[in-house]
DNA sequence: TTGGAAATGATAATCATTTCCATTTTTGTG
DNA sequence: CACAAAAATGGAAATGATTATCATTTCCAA
């Protein structure tokens, strides 16, 4: 697995503290699956596959993955948190608000906006978020 | 209140059904709130107000205020809902992550740039939010 | 091997939101 | 005005995700 390599150098060149397997296993699932998975979910795709990790060690995990920026967290339309891997650049989402479809999109002019902003507020060392949502041609 | 009066055809126009006090109330309070409040909070701001309205009513009411497209409903990054006017004019935050000083900035750039990424691909009825983090010149 | 730190997971606590249901208010009609 | 039907209301309990607690287990360096 390329990308689970990859996310490992990232983590361990990030921060003082090792990965373990809780970690890695829910990359693992994320990796699998592909899309966006709540902590619910990942704990019972695990379950199912005989690990008998508890919830609150997803949670964990998901938390600090969520932290050291290697699994993006975003809501579904019922505030249900729901977690998918980074890719490398940072980008922003257009999120379906009825199937829950995403894209990533540039964010060229958010980052300009900040950084303006940032500036003629005498702001320093800032990062953002910004989120798009509506609904697809799809739905 | 010319705002209340829109609000108000517009929900006869497009419902059979009236609009009832407990509706008019939520407007009212988040028209003079002004920005964002969660039920919780809307529900707290009207007892301190001597309003005995119950938490039940307000749920109720913002969700047919939301049905009918009255109301926004957005999430805060911990999942809670928050609700507001749609058609506000709404602004972003520049927050330190510090002291938590909060300055009110404009989001032109944003506002043009998340219409473009929803034509982009295809979006309709689409929403955004955008903050920025960072240290204030005291801090 | 061993001592301490980190990880784990079951259980209980928290908190927003919904559901239920009995009571009150409003509405339409004679 | 009176009255029955419909709508609205709000308290209490249920729900469901997430977090806090804490005793136990695993890991690892000395």
């Amino acid at each position: 697995m390329i990308m689970l390599k990859k996310v490992m150098l990232k983590k361990m060149g990030t921060s003082t503290q090792r990965m373990n397997k809780s970690d890695l296993k829910l990359i693992a699932v994320l990796e699998r699956t592909g899309g966006f998975a709540s902590a619910q979910e990942l704990h019972q795709i695990l379950r199912r596959e005989g690990d008998g990790i508890g919830l609150t060690t997803v949670y964990r995990a998901l938390q600090s993955l969520v932290d050291d920026k290697i699994v993006d967290l975003l809501r579904r339309e019922d505030g249900e948190a729901i977690y998918r891997l980074c890719g490398d650049t940072h980008h922003h989402h257009l999120v379906c608000k009825s199937c829950g479809d995403t894209v990533e999109i540039e964010g060229g002019a958010i980052e300009k906006w900040a950084k303006t902003m940032a500036e003629e507020f005498g702001f320093r060392d800032v990062g953002h978020t910004a989120e798009i949502f509506g609904i697809c041609s799809k739905c």
